[in-house]
DNA sequence: GCGACAG
DNA sequence: ATCTTGTCGC
């Protein structure tokens, strides 16, 4: 069976682990992030995102695969899982990923770069869901936020396309990006193999009329329906 | 000690 | 994330 990525299987990379073993599998997962453009030419862009059901008890994934630079909708699939975890702020990867690869393991073809709701390196530990996805796979990701996990960051102007760097601990882990004028910006940040300027600029050629990129607007969309 | 805290 | 309707503004 065609599986568009293959499981990967490491000790101290599992997905059942208690918060302090998680922390330490992320201080030790975020040696390996690389923030260089690491990519050819991107023809297809997939969008993740998750939703839940029945009080919390089911995990929802959604994956949509688009075409670039048509944004025409190629695949899409949802996936169902009993949820694992609680949301704790910091370990969201721990409950989200493991729905969101089996979502990903749906698709006939693999993308040539995904988009992830949430953070990329814009984390306290520099592993936020994106990263984690884009380690786990050793494939690009960006993490594309609708809100701040930490870090700080002057005011954005409201020209769509402006960003400002967001900051953490005088390092700069972000792009808070306006993507819509009077709307709230961004947070765009580097998931793996991609630098924060190539992933602020991915994120603006998948803009249309929306203040999300098309591909996690999409997921969105799949993931919160009721 | 107190507050903040992706989805 | 989810519980939830209408309503103000571009």
């Amino acid at each position: 069976m065609p599986h568009a990525f293959a499981t990967r299987d490491q000790p101290l990379h599992g997905w059942d682990l208690a918060p302090s073993e998680a922390v330490a599998c992320q201080r030790r997962l975020a040696d390996s992030v690389c923030l260089k453009d690491e990519f050819t030419s991107i023809q297809t862009i997939a969008g993740i995102d998750a939703g839940f059901e029945q009080q919390g008890e089911i995990t929802r994934a959604a994956v949509v695969l688009m075409e670039y630079p048509s944004l025409r909708i190629l695949e899409h699939h949802v996936v169902r899982c009993p949820t694992r975890m609680p949301y704790i702020p910091g370990l969201l990867s721990f409950r989200e990923l493991p729905a969101m690869l089996e979502a990903l393991d749906c698709l006939s073809g693999r993308p040539d770069l995904i988009m992830v709701d949430g953070m990329g390196i814009a984390h306290p530990r520099r592993l936020g869901i994106a990263t984690h996805l884009g380690v786990w796979l050793d494939w690009p990701t960006i993490g594309v936020g609708k809100s701040r996990l930490c870090g700080v960051h002057d005011e954005v102007p409201s020209a769509r396309g402006e960003w400002v760097p967001l900051t953490h601990h005088q390092e700069t882990i972000g792009a808070v990006l306006r993507t819509r004028e009077n709307v709230k910006p961004l947070y765009i940040s580097p998931g793996h193999r991609i630098c924060l300027e190539s992933a602020v600029e991915w994120v603006m050629k998948c803009l249309t009329r929306y203040k999300l990129p098309e591909p996690t607007r999409q997921a969105d969309k799949l993931a919160s329906r009721r």
